[in-house]
DNA sequence: TTTATCCTTATTGAATGCAATTTACCGATT
DNA sequence: AATCGGTAAATTGCATTCAATAAGGATAAA
């Protein structure tokens, strides 16, 4: 493989996909906030492309829930609704919980302590950066999940968080937080440890369901209101894909 | 303007989305079995579109599982996997299960009241059609799923009793089975009326639980195999969508 | 000033065309 | 006979283009 054509990079990952990823990251991040709306045709033109991937990339992301699209109207990064995160986090604590305790039974003695090292490493950061503690958070809750070992039941559970992540940002983790988070999580894990299977579910469950409200009161509380989320007027800015080579 | 184009129908659904409905139906009936692939110009051909809009259906579908693809090669119909199939079953066993205990103490008086009019209403077709039946159980399950109110858990069921779809006419509903069927309804919905929220849930898990295994042994015993499912190199027929006025 | 209506522009949905890749076919070699 | 390679045909991924619809703004009326 020598020269080729130098705008083709490496077709095995789509340009679809490419720009699916990069607009999930936006997302997430907070570049695209909810609420902002998508423009198919600047969106190609910032990832140099035509519209008909940005077409495919952002009905992928309709179909994950994290925009929102009526025919012939512009797509919109899917806005804050209270109502319906509750109803997110409910979900996913229900599922979060039958998965804890399925993996109860199913992790390799291997992969428990994986979790346990996880859980260590996530103690020590704890007095780190906040967004390095969640990071470990996250991985702590995907390794249950993955533990369940049912494709299934983990898609389910990936798709919720997916679609609980872009409001995640706005929880600033003091240290008290990290704390409590903490502890909920040790509790799961000597469950898990100890074998108890419905302990480790139900505490799991518990665990989650806290989360979402802490998210929820915090999101209440500050007042966190459309404005704030998504700009009235003003078109978004897109993030631009650094080229490479 | 009078004539606009004779082409154009009504564009308030999508033509990708009128191409997605119809090929989902064609999965669902089996006139698309798993494993058939699935090709974009002829299925173009038969829907009177161009392929683009027979593209975004597909990756629709792709998202909902029913399809699978891989980048550059030809989609093919989800095919028979025993172990997958497990898995969803106990996927979707163990969320139905949340939906009933939930909806135990959320359905409204009226809602548990059309429960038990559709459960009379099967009992009466019972001795009918297997069909019929078959139509009957699903709604059962639907409605006490919808009746746990949680937009997220709903559309989690949903996905999943899709995917599982595609199977289940591989099952014929013997007269001693439907018997089973609505024993197993009727023990959940007894505890639904009784107000018995962990028990329905319990009820409804099993009873999920146990439809999977049916199928699943059912595949096993009649040894239905991929050449039942997937015709080995014959290009399948794609049903042609009639045109109204 | 506010509100409603028309008109212009911006934007989406879909058709078509082309390059790149995969698949199928066929003869050569072991 | 079966396997491997190479070539032709089929098929996908994407760009481009155009018609149809929605969004935005100016003008007129209240």
């Amino acid at each position: 493989m020598t020269g080729k054509t130098d705008a083709a990079i490496k077709s095995s990952p789509t340009q679809a996909e490419l720009v699916r990823l990069g607009l999930e990251s936006d997302i997430f991040s907070g570049r695209l906030a909810p609420g902002a709306t998508l423009n198919e045709s600047r969106i190609a033109e910032a990832y140099a492309v035509s519209r008909t991937p940005v077409r495919e990339a952002i009905s992928a992301l309709v179909r994950a829930g994290l925009v929102t699209k009526q025919a012939q109207k512009r797509a919109v990064v899917t806005p804050l609704d209270v109502e319906l995160l509750l109803e997110l986090f409910e979900a996913l604590a229900e599922i979060e919980g039958i998965a804890a305790r399925l993996a109860t039974e199913r992790m390799t003695p291997a992969q428990k302590q994986a979790l346990v090292e996880l859980h260590d490493l996530a103690q020590a950061a704890s007095s780190d950066e906040a967004h390095i503690y969640a990071e470990f958070g996250r991985q702590f809750h995907q390794l249950i999940v993955a533990g369940c070992k049912n494709k299934a039941l983990i898609d389910a559970a990936e798709v919720l968080a997916g679609r609980v992540n872009p409001f995640r940002r706005f929880q600033v983790l003091a240290p008290e937080r990290i704390r409590t988070n903490q502890n909920d999580h040790e509790r799961v894990l000597n469950a898990i440890l100890r074998g108890d299977a419905q302990q480790a579910g139900d505490a799991m469950r518990k665990h989650t369901t806290d989360q979402g409200d802490m998210l929820v009161r915090y999101i209440a509380l500050h007042k966190v209101s459309y404005a704030d989320v998504a700009p009235p007027r003003r078109e978004n800015p897109v993030q631009t894909i650094s080229e490479s080579g």
